[in-house]
DNA sequence: ACCTCCATTTCGGGA
DNA sequence: TCCCGAAGTGGAGGT
């Protein structure tokens, strides 16, 4: 058995294959008329429609309508999912403490009710992400900027850490932010954070926000607080095969 | 017919009925070992295993494991999904414009095919959210400081958008950022990008981030860029209850 | 446990 | 459409 329907399940088969369920670490899709409530870090309310539960072995339970990427309502891994029966129905409860939150699904009428295995012990590989281009930038500092020596990856300072620190060809030390999507103001702040408690010992100290484009604004934003705008390829890195890079070529 | 599943459909089965769903804009839900890949944004591989996988008639392709929120694969809302027949399987193709991105979810044994209607007109309530926080302090600036009178709610700037504007008793500029969670290093840069931007032309401007709570480090940050924290209690906006139901036995 | 920051972030609102 | 910032953000990694 790895997956197992039943169509229109009583309130009492519900009640009993989610338990069988639980137990066996067996993941529960419903097809069902439901109402659900929320209280937690917000309070939230949606009335009776047709959709689609999902409760996971881990004790995270979905609650997902018929359009939009995220659930409608939700409740993370590491919460306790339990089905009460009532006179007409089900109501499946999932809580978690700290923050203490609960979901209560009223379920109305259940059209479907699938238990799965969902044996999968593959792992996800990832190209492209922001580590990835980092890795690029330590291979290939002249995308930045020529004569650039990058000699600091991931350097804590008193408040978060920096991306790369280096020196530019004439010496004055840079502190580079790498962004893998369009550059926002909030990176902006960010790199300024780094940038002006650098400048406190060190006034010439430059600062590049590296991405693959920005907004006039942004532009503005960094030209205002004496810092600089790198073009960089997302996908000069993905083009690229592969490389392992390590600090001690830069020391 | 609101729900209707197949369990161990034929690869003919699923191509038919996956198409007719999405013709009929009914919701797809699948058991089924697979694998799958994406290209687009960042490009990624996730080799067989059991997976729920899910088609929205608004273009949403899910594909979930056994935990997790999040989807570990997945196409965003507007996405053309179709699905291909070969000899021993299916494939599902989800694509989109503006990013090119594709995900290709490659069926090697379906164990349950549900179409389900999904029809919901419902709409979702939520309260405790940042909007209803500032709803709250336009209403009731005292809870912010005594004498406080807020004139501008959401005023663009230069650099972005300040939540609040207004004058303290002493009738000294007072611009306000608010926010309905712990405070971070990254609120602070937000605010102190709108302040310092206002000081230029009104030196004697306050800025005060008003959060429920703030690490030490967040205030001192805030103390050396003369800035100011405010305690502010995210439920003090929702003191009156949502709706009639509640978690009554919420421990 | 707390902090920091990335994410194929998604999502909604305003210009 | 772009831009900006919130989200019940989630999730990973470091200290």
């Amino acid at each position: 058995m790895t997956a197992e329907t039943l169509s229109d399940p009583s309130p009492g088969e519900v009640e009993e294959v989610v338990a069988a369920a639980r137990r066996a670490g067996d993941m529960i899709l419903l097809c069902a008329e439901c109402e659900v409530e929320y209280e937690g870090r917000a309070a939230g309310y949606l009335g009776p429609g047709e959709r689609v539960v999902i409760a996971k072995p881990d004790g995270t339970l979905l609650v997902h309508r018929r359009d939009g990427r995220d659930p409608v309502n939700w409740q993370p891994p590491g919460s306790t999912i339990t089905v009460d029966r009532d006179d007409d129905g089900c109501t499946i409860h999932a809580r978690r403490r700290d923050p203490d939150e609960a979901v209560r699904v009223r379920l109305d009428t259940v059209y479907a009710l699938t238990r799965f295995s969902a044996d999968d012990a593959a792992s996800i590989e990832l190209q492209g992400t922001e580590a990835d281009m980092h890795a690029y930038v330590l291979e290939h500092p002249d995308v930045i900027e020529e004569g650039l020596r990058i000699t600091e990856h991931e350097r804590d300072i008193a408040y978060g850490s920096v991306d790369m620190f280096g020196a530019d060809a004439a010496g004055r030390p840079v502190i580079i932010e790498v962004k893998r999507r369009r550059a926002t103001l909030s990176h902006v702040d960010q790199l300024s954070r780094y940038v002006s408690l650098y400048r406190e010992s060190n006034p010439d100290a430059r600062g590049i926000l590296a991405a693959p484009d920005a907004s006039e604004k942004v532009r503005r934003t960094l030209a205002d607080n004496g810092l600089e705008f790198a073009r960089l390829d997302a996908f000069a890195a993905v083009d690229d095969p592969l490389h392992s890079t390590t600090l001690d070529e830069f020391d």
